[in-house]
RNA sequence: GGCCCCAUCGUCUAGAGGUCUAGGACAGCGGGUUUUCAGUCCGUCAACCGGGGUUCGAAUCCCCGUGGGGUCACCA
């Protein structure tokens, strides 16, 4: 299936309301995919039609987050193309020239109707039970005001009963019947277009192939089809993608519960690859056994066939897992470019070789990079003296004479081996468990009960260091 | 409420009529490795929403329920 696909040309359209939560990014990512996928294009554009909606800096976020993801886009609003511009509030003429075309053929009517008048329209259909539709007062020409004052552009639906059916990329056939349709709003009072007409000239303007939008778009599709029949013009392909569930499932997953945008997760040191795999997850599978994919993997098997139909739920325990297995999987070298902002602030000082060597230790138990600080501060600061934790398994006098004879024994080469075999042996000397002695000396080295290995842990400490800890120790229970 | 979508372990999912006493993974639990933690290895718990059909045979097809979700804006 793969090479017989030709060039998509896809996009994603968000809105500038705030940042891009996982779920949009979901969409973004499938989007990409298969662009990627099939050699195509990736194109963003920006749908800021609802100025009271605004959010300053958002479309920056969403520019953002893309790119942090690594899924820049090929045309957009920062790369240019030659289909711009990629900005909605920048193509109000091209808007207010292809209304005027639906004005001329009769598709589309100007309507005078007060929100007043709307509303109740809309409490009557509720208090009757049935889904709101304009009641085409406006149509009546005994009603028309005019054109002077202020009105919208409402889409005629067809008035002869029809079914729009169409076939979508991920659930098959689906259809409405025109019956059910509204007399939607095309064009705003305040000049500007609404969703259901911008997407559709846009979307046809910019050659997109391929619709991939979240599933809570399905009840509209039948509108953008009969606004593409308005124009002659032919609809892309359209497949709804399941919706991303909050952690709790229920509703769709929503900014107030737990919602968070890719920038968090990049902050706490959630590996962008890995995001890319996981997100892919979230509603896609090659039906293999697969669990961990590298982005070339899912670039080369993403097909529309395989996305699923129902809601996936976010995960977060299984994101971090991801994010583990691809960490331990990566270089030291590699891991040390990731971690770059991530160190404590007591590390600024220490040299590259040393922080490697610390990396070294914490790789296989690190899940994500925001771990380090809590996972290596001790090899950059002392930790405090406190007796307590170190005479919690033995009695004082017993952990004074450990601790004494350890440093008697510390040896000159200072290297793992050397000091395993230096150490060990003392355990059955001093008539203590291994977990014992061990025990004591991670507490006085490093002030935790979990750490690294404890040779490994001095032998990257250094002769100094670890001799004045233990010395420290040692003054803390006198 | 009208219209629409969806329905396999707690979660992500495999499954496209027989190979399903339903497979993998995360999480959980138990154990091995071991100086702790993590990792790793092994094991274990755990699901086809219900009812009717169709068929020799259904998790897979159809219908009806039920449940969950979406949508009914001069928001996207």
């Amino acid at each position: 299936m793969s090479s017989t696909n030709s060039p998509a040309r896809v996009r994603f359209a968000p809105s500038p309301t705030g940042y891009l939560h996982i779920g949009g990014m979901r969409s973004a990512l499938f989007n990409w995919l298969w662009a990627r996928h099939t050699g195509g294009t990736f194109v963003l554009r920006l749908e800021d039609t609802d100025r009271n909606r605004l959010v300053e800096g958002a479309a920056e976020q969403i520019y953002a987050s893309h790119r942090d993801l690594g899924i820049t886009p090929d045309e957009g609003p920062e790369q240019g193309g030659q289909f711009g511009p990629y900005v909605q509030s920048e193509r109000l003429d091209i808007y207010r020239e292809h209304a005027e075309k639906l004005l001329e053929s009769g598709a589309m009517y100007r309507c005078w109707c007060s929100p007043e008048r709307l509303t109740k329209l809309r409490e009557d259909a509720q208090k009757r039970g049935v889904a709101f539709k304009y009641d085409r007062h406006c149509l009546v020409p005994a009603n028309r005001r005019p054109e002077s004052e202020p009105h919208v552009l409402r889409f005629h639906i067809p008035d002869r009963p029809e079914t729009v059916a169409w076939s979508d990329a991920v659930r098959a056939r689906l259809e409405f019947r025109t019956e059910d349709l509204d007399d939607f709003v095309a064009m705003k009072a305040d000049g500007y277009p609404t969703y259901q007409f911008a997407n559709v000239v846009d979307d046809h303007l910019m050659q997109i192939s391929h619709v991939l939008r979240a599933d809570e778009w399905i009840p509209s599709t039948p509108k953008h089809i009969l606004l593409y029949q308005a124009f002659g013009w032919e609809p892309p392909i359209f497949g709804h993608l399941p919706a991303v569930q909050g952690p709790t499932g229920g509703k769709k997953l929503s900014k107030r519960d737990g919602a968070q945008s890719v920038h968090e997760y990049l902050d706490e040191g959630y590996l962008p690859e890995a995001l890319r795999s996981f997100l892919a997850s979230l509603g896609w599978n090659d039906g293999t056994t697969q669990e961990v994919y590298t982005t070339d993997q899912l670039v080369d098997r993403f097909t529309l066939d395989r996305i699923q139909k129902s809601p996936a739920r976010f995960d977060k325990d299984r994101l971090t897992w991801v994010n583990g297995v691809m960490l331990r999987q990566m270089p030291l070298q590699s891991l040390l470019e990731a971690a770059e902002s991530f160190w404590p602030p007591v590390a600024a000082e220490y040299p590259t070789e040393y922080k490697t060597a610390v990396l070294g230790l914490v790789h296989e138990r690190i899940k994500f990079l925001a771990e380090i600080p809590e996972l290596t501060e001790f090899f950059f600061a002392d930790p405090k003296p406190d007796p307590a934790p170190l005479t919690k398994q033995l009695d004082v006098t017993v952990a004074q004479s450990a601790l004494e004879r350890v440093i008697q024994a510390l040896p000159s080469d200072w290297t793992e081996p050397a000091l395993e075999h230096a150490i060990r042996p003392l355990a059955e000397k001093l008539d203590l468990k291994t977990g014992q002695l061990f025990g004591l000396l991670r507490i006085a080295l490093t002030g935790r009960t979990a750490a690294p290995g404890l040779f490994e842990t001095m032998a990257v400490l250094g002769h100094d260091v670890t001799l004045r800890r233990l010395n420290t120790a040692l003054q803390t229970l006198r």
